[in-house]
RNA sequence: GCCCAGAUAGCUCAGUCGGUAGAGCAGAGGACUGAAAAUCCUCGUGUCGGCAGUUCGAUUCUGUCUCUGGGCA
């Protein structure tokens, strides 16, 4: 038996939101013993279902789905819970003889799951809220020509504009004393724990677009805007999780800056930006087999009864 | 019917004291390792409404026509 045998098989379907994954995932259930992982930066909420896209009760009872429903959205969340929790799924769903399915947008966390991630710290709220003090005071550009300084490297790559990125860096440096270049480098998502097939929907442009501003209009439909006000009225105006695409249109439109019109149709264009966002992502992921949207299903399955018997 | 104001990038508009034009948005491309549905970067040629006149030269001035607002009858 060699080494690649020995890997749990762990197919993936990304892309772009609105590209249909949920329903490729759905119809791989009839081929294949499939149980759905979530990668999704959102889904992870409860209580966030019509603007997160969240498969339904009712394919949820089709197929088991992992990843969705973790948390309050008053919690916070990152990367590395998504792959700690994630990781031994794949080993127990394998283990049980079925084919973990990874499923969602979120690049970064699909990424993670697949390659690992570089042994960096976890985020800290005081000391990020104590740098951004320290611009606030020192005027801009202090944090960026303090990064120059001790990471001339994660400088060189992070624009002075990107006030997250250089907090992020200045973070692991003051946390480790080590620079988060270097340990950065070292790892480049190298790790193989898995045998991994990858797929994603491959749309002409507007097609994709119409069909995002098509779902848009269906989640108000579903009750969107009255997602938002229980949330509001549960939590508060200021939660951080409705700082999410969609949501935080709503939010606007709740507190009469925008006009319902507005909200729909900005809420339809920053999912198009969003979608713009996710293409970049998912160009550069390597060995990602782009299905023609007009292909449906079938080239998907052909692939995967490959995969299964190499 | 008359008067006034407009007509410039896909949209909203700025501008050129006459030397063929630029913002925002849309759109396109890109970056991304514990905030990632977040955060950030780059990209602007279009019969300057049609026709004629003045001029070396008109998108800019003049005339006229068409269209769109608003007002007066």
């Amino acid at each position: 038996m060699t080494n690649s045998q020995k890997k749990p098989k762990v197919i993936v379907i990304c892309g772009p939101t609105g590209s249909g994954k949920t329903s490729l995932a759905m119809s791989l259930v009839r081929h294949f013993p499939i149980e759905v992982i979530s990668a999704d930066s959102r889904q992870v909420y409860r209580l966030m279902n019509i603007g997160t896209a969240k498969a339904t009760a009712e394919e949820q009872a089709v197929v088991r789905h992992h990843m969705i429903d973790l948390i309050d959205p008053d919690q916070e969340f990152s990367v590395a819970e998504f792959v700690d929790l994630a990781r031994p799924l794949i080993t127990d769903i394998a283990s049980r003889g079925k084919i973990p399915c990874v499923v969602g947008g979120t690049g970064l966390y699909i990424r993670a799951l697949i390659g690992g991630l570089a042994d960096l710290p976890n985020g800290d709220n005081t000391l990020r809220e104590q740098l951004h003090q320290k611009e606030l005071s020192g005027g801009e550009g202090t944090l960026f020509r303090e990064l120059q300084r001790i990471d001339p490297v994660a400088a060189e790559s992070i624009h002075p504009n990107n006030l997250v990125r250089i907090v992020r860096a200045l973070e692991v440096f003051e946390l480790t004393g080590k620079r988060m270049s270097e340990l950065k480098d070292a790892h480049q998502f190298a790790q193989k724990n898995y045998d991994v097939i990858k797929f994603a929907y491959d749309y002409p442009r507007d097609q994709l677009f119409n069909r995002i501003n098509a779902r848009t209009l269906q989640m108000f439909d579903e009750g969107l805007v009255a997602e938002v006000e229980m949330l509001v009225k549960k939590y508060s105006f200021s939660l951080k999780s409705l700082q999410t695409l969609g949501y935080r249109e709503v939010l606007r439109y709740l507190k009469n800056e925008i006009s319902a019109e507005q909200m729909v149709s900005d809420v339809q264009k920053f999912t198009r930006h969003y979608a713009k966002r996710q293409l970049t992502w998912f160009r550069t992921e390597p060995e990602i087999i782009w299905v023609d949207s007009t292909n449906e299903s079938g080239k998907v399955i052909q692939s995967i009864d490959n995969y299964i018997l190499r």
